[in-house]
DNA sequence: CGATACTTTGAAGTGTGTCAAACTCTGTGG
DNA sequence: CCACAGAGTTTGACACACTTCAAAGTATCG
């Protein structure tokens, strides 16, 4: 797939004139990433702005005693490390291919004159980190106000959401989907294992059914308990 | 209350510098709402950002069956519709007032107008938004790779660094903080008291002194136990 | 000075993390 | 095709940080 292409299928380029495109692809470069390959690490110095175009990145935070919490997961169209371009330098957090993939990357200077001259480029930003903001608010909550069992219920919803059927598939390994909920494998294991006892669910390896929408709503929304 | 002061009280632009306020004064309307009102509907095309001044809000989905599923409830100093303000996108969802009350308007246009005239205004919203995206991004981490200790150091240390001397006042009160930090008063009250007795901190009602820079920053990091 | 809000302290209960080991699946190479 | 390695997953026993519940103590303000 060309540059060209790959950009205007990403969420911040997306609708962007041709020949502004093509500006963009002057400055674009696109490279390859092998699964577990760190992209870079909470505190360095920010090079630039990342967009993928194959694969799936997970950004994170780790403790010194080495435990993680994933921030974000994207996949296919999603760009990130918008942050550092407009404020401080640094990263906030690191960045690792969880597969085999291509990323685009822009450099900062170039983005942000880019953006200074582009004030449509401006605002599809402005809605990119909006739309950031209210997820990282609702995880902030989510990690605060409820327990794992709520968090997870609200996570097996939101995948379901997307689908058209009762079952989904998870898309991550489960410590991933434990990392991001913040919690560890073992704790999601037992919680799925009572969610099938309970008859909430159906669990077949990364295949999930979900057997009853309304308790499981109710669980996300704390209202009941597991 | 005057719309300046009301929309430095809005989440996303709170912190706001005062230029830039006076000039997003400008841009805002301020309306009132009557209960049962409907802001807006869902599949419109986004003519501007709300932002709840008093009352509540809800934003809601309804299914063609007639279901209605409410995605959030807003209260004041929320700002809602940024997404689809931002992206100029449809309105995802619809939104009707709970209450009687009052909303600020930012109509989409006059934003876009007004950044093309000050691409500072841009980049100044930007950074805005890259900024609490940072604090968010620190305080999920937080929440889930630090105990409350290494959660309550961060706190103190972070109040005390915007003062001058070694002592610090709780800006507020001790229940308030305690739900910022994702804990509950007891917690932090038996946790600010291992702090003096360990030597740390002394502590005076709301008046903090930090006595051992050093050891808390130690245990900000997660690097050392009470 | 009394009422209300805030804070502190104690005892008991619980969700979740830790450690350790067994088990399953997948793909690889002999 | 089987055996093996390695990652991912599940399970159990145990420890502990934190919450809950209850009550007493302390500020603050009319």
């Amino acid at each position: 797939m060309d540059k060209i292409d790959a950009l205007k299928r990403t969420d911040i380029f997306a609708g962007i004139d041709d020949s502004l495109a093509a500006r963009l692809g002057e400055l674009a470069v696109m490279r390859g990433m092998e699964k577990g390959e760190i992209l870079f690490h909470s505190g360095e110095k920010a090079k630039g702005l990342f967009a993928v175009v194959s694969g799936k990145v997970r950004i994170y935070r780790s403790s010194p005693a080495g435990k993680e919490q994933i921030i974000h997961v994207f996949g296919p169209g999603r760009a990130f490390a918008e942050v550092p371009m407009f404020q401080g330098t640094d990263y906030p957090a690191s960045a690792q291919a969880l597969t085999r993939g291509k990323v685009l990357f822009f450099s900062r200077d170039g983005f942000c004159r880019m953006i200074e001259r582009h004030p449509d480029l401006a605002m599809a930003t402005l809605g990119l980190l909006a739309g950031r903001l209210r997820s990282l608010v609702s995880q902030v909550s989510a990690l605060s106000l409820k327990e794992v069992p709520a968090r997870l219920a609200t996570y097996l919803l939101l995948l379901q959401s997307s689908q058209l059927t009762r079952e989904l598939e998870l898309d991550l390994p489960k410590g991933q989907i434990a990392a991001y909920l913040g919690t560890i494998q073992e704790t999601l294991s037992r919680i799925l294992k009572k969610m099938c006892e309970a008859g909430l669910i159906a669990m077949n390896g990364k295949r999930i059914t979900i057997l009853d929408h309304d308790r499981l709503a109710l669980l996300a929304e704390g209202e009941e308990q597991l």
